[in-house]
DNA sequence: AATGAATGAGTATTCATTCAT
DNA sequence: CATGAATGAATACTCATTCAT
């Protein structure tokens, strides 16, 4: 009868809601997995499934910027000077959501968005390769795939596993392929 | 109120129905995961979903049974006198269906069934181990828990990748850890 | 491959069949209701499914039948002798029982089956309606249609009432309508 | 995947629908008891399932609020000055959904939903007994659990009994208990 | 543009009934 | 004639997606 609109902030709200969309996406996807239920993701970013539907039309449009999300964080270290350990341990340290990640742009070979994901990634391990082999984080023939190799079975490995056992696998992960994170 | 069956062929086909079930749910759990529809499974093995469960009443009892069939068909290899690097190339070419063997051990920790599973790798790592190093499949260091690691390493990552980049991550995985298959 | 029947005991075991599978549906029909799930009955008869639908073509036939046989325990004890208050003492000792009995006889007025329990219910209470007057149990003015009634009151009552509360709810019911049991 | 809606009326709606889901709810309870097909009860208020279950969670929470509902009339009867022969009359006219209303009490004793319904009769049999009793509706030395108990007795009985039927045994129900509603 | 109610397809599970052995 | 496996309809519940406000 007297339809009242709750909290309505009006447009202003809208890049603010964009961002806890975001947020929201990467936590949800690393807690429960890339099939997690979106109405989840909206309760927690704290707007409306409409809202959601409006920035990210399908489910893989807000898992690509979210993950993009999180590898600017790394691109930001690695720019700062961020080492190849670095890198892999803030991967460690996302296991979960990083075997989200992978996953992603495992799944979706030809989208340009995952392709430009896979990229930005590589471009990430090749700017510290070189360090990383110098500085002894991998052994001397590593190459920039083969350390695309290990964070795919590292995060793939911890994404099969119960969360208390995820760091230990992890750390001796790294370990059988030879890397040292310090 | 009125179920109209098509086809019955009655209890001489229950052991066929019941081998029929378990090598479709082995296939779907490979290709879907774990959380595949089992409406799938009944389908593809060509029985009714009654029949599904009054042979596995949850899904985790079909699962176990699923994953301990293809155990078996390892044990009987390494009975046979099987080396670790066959144990490991058999994991290698199941690599989707261990993925999701792996996750059903590792996420019920307490069960006996899934303890039971694990025991069983873990026997059969353990019977191989020795020859393993002494043929330099894998590194003189590598203990049986390590293997275990590897496997999960492996397995899962070949889980996060399409079915066409699978075979190429496990071969380079298993190198980079150290293990040579032949 | 090797369909080895059970415990086929043959022919000579049908009569005992029939009897358990009477038996087993009295208690079940009390303990869950006139909808209980046949299966449950077939089990504790200890007979097969096929065996249930064999003897009894519908759940009313076998309702009809087990409620004959309650309703035989009662007319014998009439026969014996047994006073009006003895038949309400029983009517409430299987308060559940009588509750699916009466549903069972209101729901189906025209079944001649409903009819003669019916029928054997209310030779019942014909036979010691003069008595049950004469020494209190009833008021004087009861007919008895009205002892069916007040059957009809307490068996309906207890059938929502949680077990707990069956016997004290009974015993007031009948006190309220001026029935004394002794 | 591609759900289709075929008509949606909107928030606007809201309220309306979940009233319509009560008023439905209130009739197939009545009619078919407490275990009734939910979808029976959607399709009578006219939404989709899913309405259903996002304002009622749960079968019992929306049995709650359909007999809370009845319950209210009854309250706003009897503060609008209302005998317990107005009271009682209105239970008989509704006895099936009484008689649903009161296994749902008797079942949930823990309930505090349920302990609260209860305790709404409770009141409203003791704001009306001693009229009750002065007026002769009730006899002198009825209590207010006697009264409950009557209304156990006579909804119980309604329920086992085909509709048709219902008036005549409501009524005689109420005599033999020596209650007079007019 | 934001909200969140509405919709219904999809999946899990139970159980009445049939039928090969 | 007995057995119990097989079947699938019915029902409970979840969640992706749309849309009136």
């Amino acid at each position: 009868m007297s339809p009242t609109p709750r909290t309505n902030r009006g447009p202003a709200a809208a890049a603010e809601n964009r961002a806890a969309i975001i947020k929201a996406a990467g936590e949800v996807f690393a807690e429960q997995g890339l099939n997690a239920p979106l109405n989840a993701i909206a309760k927690r970013a704290g707007v409306g499934q409409g809202s959601l539907y409006r920035n990210f039309p399908t489910r893989q449009s807000l898992a690509f910027v979210a993950f993009a999300d999180n590898l600017a964080a790394i691109e930001e270290v690695v720019a700062r000077g961020g080492t190849l350990a670095d890198v892999l341990t803030m991967v460690s340290e996302q296991a979960a959501a990083s075997a989200a990640f992978i996953e992603l742009i495992a799944q979706h070979p030809g989208d340009p968005h995952a392709e430009q994901l896979g990229a930005s990634l590589a471009g990430i391990i090749d700017a510290t390769i070189e360090e990383g082999r110098a500085s002894g984080t991998v052994p001397a023939g590593f190459t920039a795939a083969d350390v695309i190799v290990a964070i795919q079975l590292v995060a793939g490995g911890a994404s099969v596993a119960l969360a208390r056992d995820r760091e230990a696998l992890v750390r001796r992960g790294w370990e059988l392929m030879g890397i040292r994170l310090g």
